[in-house]
DNA sequence: ACCTGAACACCGTTCAAGT
DNA sequence: ACCTGAACACCGTTCAAGT
């Protein structure tokens, strides 16, 4: 009797775990994706997780690798940098989506299949715009870098971002043109233009710097 | 009697908090520079701490901010472009220091004083170098961003940094020729040359790449 | 205004014991 | 091999009450 009408629980996997991680960064933030959280979900104790996961580390790595199986890989036109640029921007739409993930994909190093795709397609690219095997190998970890930490610096319209943002130009516009006479000099240009028009311009300089900049020993 | 004994407690200042602060991530990470661990510290209870810091976060960022002021600003002999990357190298050599500083300094957007006076000598080597001031405006930031990101990544010669660097350097070995040609052909040289060489290279290439990049509307 | 004790609502991880 | 309960050793933040 009690067997239909409270069905055994579906065994533990790696990959239910993960897809309950999924579901609760979604619906909750990466925040409440705690062991605790999570096995409270999984309807077990926190510690029969450490079987499948070595640590929340890990597991936020997981759940990482997941979201950028969503990263576009072949959705813009143009030549190559135009599509590098198109792949760079939807990177960081993804993370952008979910602030925390942003911050620890710049501690993590990433390793997983999506990653690997994402990595794979970068260099492609590069190659089709015939920079130098030396200059790509090293750029790809330039234009992810500069990525990941663009979405990490802009993750979130969240409250404390914005904050963050409007206090910076507060004191940007109001600094000492004595002590800071630079900033003073450019107070108005520094925070000028739309996150979009700068986050391509970046691409568009590292792509530039990357493809012109000889590697030592080149 | 006990006046002289037992002198009273100082009293509580902000400056006193955060000096405290400092030393506890100087002796024992930042990961220790919590709310009770600090009140223990300073003798008194965790609530008490809220009357001069809004949340572990601010004190964290209070705390970066102290640190940036050890970035040398004139170490470094050369053109403009040799002391730039003179003053970045130094940012990301006092960063590493502290591996988990890093990765707030991704977090957080500084705006203490060590923070002004390192963008506004950017900015002054920037103007040395006759770079267009739209640029400059926009490339301080992502100089920054990358330096800053770049030091969160190595950060640490600890030992999970390490890990991370091994598994990923034999999943880039050992990749599947046909699903990732590009890593496959290249993976000798995807993790090849030395920290320093890799982040010279990388300030070069976006020193590089902002002095040649059109901002939009310029 | 500043400081405090106490509480609320959580964490990660380990480990001995069970199945 | 896998799963669990229970424990250890912590967290941030709030709030009523005191000085």
């Amino acid at each position: 009797m009690s067997r239909r009408e409270r069905p055994a629980k579906p065994a533990l996997t790696r990959e239910r775990i993960i897809a309950a991680a999924v579901a609760i960064m979604r619906a909750e933030g990466l925040q409440r994706v705690t062991m605790r959280r999570l096995a409270a979900e999984l309807d077990t104790g926190p510690a029969s997780l450490y079987v499948y996961v070595a640590n929340t580390a890990e597991l936020h790595a997981a759940v990482l690798d997941e979201l950028l199986g969503e990263v576009e890989l072949d959705g813009a036109s143009g030549d190559w940098s135009d599509q590098l640029v198109g792949v760079l921007t939807s990177y960081v739409e993804v993370l952008t989506a979910n602030p925390q993930l942003a911050r620890t994909a710049v501690a993590t190093r990433p390793s997983g299949p999506n990653y690997l795709r994402l990595v794979d397609r970068i260099l492609g690219l590069l190659a089709d715009g015939g920079v130098a095997r030396t200059r790509a190998a090293w750029g790809v970890d330039l234009l992810l870098l500069a990525a990941t930490a663009h979405s990490a610096e802009h993750a979130g319209a969240d409250a404390t971002a914005d904050q963050q943002w409007d206090t910076l130009g507060r004191t940007l516009s109001t600094v000492d043109p004595r002590r800071h006479p630079h900033i003073h000099d450019l107070s108005d240009l520094l925070l000028a233009g739309s996150h979009t028009d700068r986050l391509t311009w970046s691409f568009r300089a590292l792509i530039e710097g990357l493809s012109r900049t000889a590697v030592p020993g080149e």
